[in-house]
DNA sequence: AGTACGTCCTGATCGC
DNA sequence: TGCGATCAGGACGTAC
């Protein structure tokens, strides 16, 4: 599922690819539920005539500030959600689209901005500001405002896991449920120990951690970007989540323990993580 | 306010 | 071999 450094890594690639300064001639909306505002018909209109000046990261959402279309309607803002399983491409034209390719903006120069979602979770706005759209959300966690005191504030009085609570948005913005997990472990912490029973040295680990995880991650997709690398992963494997069934801790070699937290799968381990 | 759960979706996987 | 049931989860709505 895209998380930050997946967004991120969604966005260089599309910085890459020459994107910036394309004018999108239309829009081929096909499962309209995927616009949340305005409707799919206002957005396929509104769009049309755009040019990409910029694009942008918050958090896990991408936004693509547009110029003024020719027919008069002033700047918008295009932005994007790519949800559990989206993807943001440009593909030529001339290219056959995967069958999970919900939404194609073609491009005036042959090519093709797509949106592929097999499981429909993403979501497209077109609006004026992406204060109408974007959440509140913490810092960026490379930023220095990211502070331990920023995390103290979140947690305090908070007896809900520690890891549901990463999920919040508002919280740790751009984790997700494999970074969560990656944060917990790099800091030895126990994904259902209440938030607020956090001493202060331990939120500075889960601080760290949650930059560390991030930036390992960073490094494999610069990697790939580099080096073009043909099977470049569109999520990571990483300590916490081997994807391997008899997984071991890389710290003691115990197994790992699978359980649910709000539902949501959960690994860790029972030694290190306390 | 804080907490918890249901909902949207469908490809992949599982069990009989 | 086939087919129905189950699983996966980001973010939001709703209820207590």
């Amino acid at each position: 599922m895209p998380e930050l450094p997946e967004v991120e890594n969604t966005r260089r690639n599309l910085v890459r690819s020459g994107f910036l300064g394309a004018t999108i001639t239309g829009a081929d909306i096909t499962w309209a539920n995927t616009v949340k505002k305005p409707s799919a018909a206002e957005l396929a209109g509104g769009i049309k005539g755009r040019t990409i000046q910029d694009i942008q990261r918050r958090g896990k959402y991408l936004i693509f500030p547009l110029s003024p279309q020719p027919s008069g309607a002033g700047p918008g803002t295009f932005i994007v959600h790519l949800g559990m399983t989206g993807r943001l491409y440009i593909q030529p034209q001339s290219q056959k689209p995967h069958p999970m390719v919900r939404h194609s903006f073609p491009l005036n120069d042959g090519r093709e901005l797509r949106f592929e979602d097999g499981r429909k979770f993403g979501k497209l706005w077109l609006v004026d500001s992406p204060d109408e759209v974007l959440p509140a959300m913490s810092p960026e966690p490379f930023d220095d405002d990211f502070t331990v005191e920023t995390l103290a504030e979140s947690f305090h009085g908070r007896k809900t896991p520690v890891k549901a609570l990463l999920l919040e948005q508002s919280v740790a913005c751009g984790l997700g449920n494999l970074y969560a997990d990656e944060s917990l472990f790099l800091a030895g912490i126990h994904p259902e120990r209440p938030a607020s029973g956090l001493s202060t040295g331990e939120l500075a680990r889960l601080r760290q951690s949650i930059i560390d995880a991030l930036t390992a991650a960073y490094g494999v997709y610069d990697r790939a970007r580099d080096q073009l690398w043909p099977n470049a992963p569109t999520a990571l494997t990483t300590w916490s989540h081997p994807r391997d069934e008899k997984a071991e801790c890389p710290n003691c070699q115990t197994n790992m323990a699978a359980i649910r937290v709000r539902a949501r799968g959960t690994y860790f381990c029972p030694k290190c993580q306390v």
